[in-house]
DNA sequence: TTCTTCTATCGCTGTTCAACGATGAACGAG
DNA sequence: CTCGTTCATCGTTGAACAGCGATAGAAGAA
């Protein structure tokens, strides 16, 4: 993942009420959460949900699936795995390269 | 780390160039890096890029030493092994409730 | 058909961000 | 002391963000 992609999804990560989000739909992945589901959980109008859902969108965090009248939002299990790869990946060369040793992976609890 | 703080974190990573900066101090963390030096490697302002050390400071991600004229910076060790681990809890988290069953992930403070 | 529900999008406002040049403070060298 | 260097901060500009209400389109219900 190119530094631009993972700045772009970061900035999505970026705000406390995506992350609320992202919660949502984990908690509620099998019931078919859509958009106004997640409003209820959330102290805010309709619309401005829906742009932060967009955010997630845009950054692949998250998929959207028609469902009749409404939109049901799911995420999306993979790009979270690279995600939490990229991540992961960074922290560790950034911190490997401080001690300056060779590149440790694992680290255990 | 709560979800508040890790949005300040993120937001903070959510800028390439910002991501630049701690690579680069990563990379010279031997030879005591200071903001000219920073600057040299981009193609930006010096009040520029002091403006993003200081969002980086303020996200605790990165130390100031004062040394004589000149103010060098390193990687807060601690807070990227915190982060990585507060991601790759959040990330694990999402995925755990997709995959399995109800399996509630206490924070560990 | 008409009505209702759901939702994305538009328009708007106020706030924050990103980038720059200029400036002044701090400090070492001379 | 005076000069040069370093750097944070100020002030400004234009862009992007966050939030809201209003609205229109799509689809099921009546």
């Amino acid at each position: 993942m190119q530094d631009e992609d993972l700045a772009n999804v970061m900035r999505a990560l970026g705000h406390p009420v995506r992350l609320s989000i992202l919660r949502i739909l984990a908690e509620k992945q099998a019931s078919a959460c859509c958009c106004t589901d997640v409003t209820q959980c959330l102290p805010l109008a309709q619309s401005t949900v829906s742009q932060h859902i967009k955010v997630l969108l845009d950054a692949g965090l998250v998929e959207r699936e028609a469902r009749g009248t409404r939109n049901c939002y799911t995420l999306r299990e993979d790009r979270l795995r690279d995600l939490g790869a990229a991540t992961s990946g960074l922290f560790s060369g950034l911190v490997s390269e401080i001690t300056s040793a060779p590149v440790r992976i694992a680290e255990p609890a």
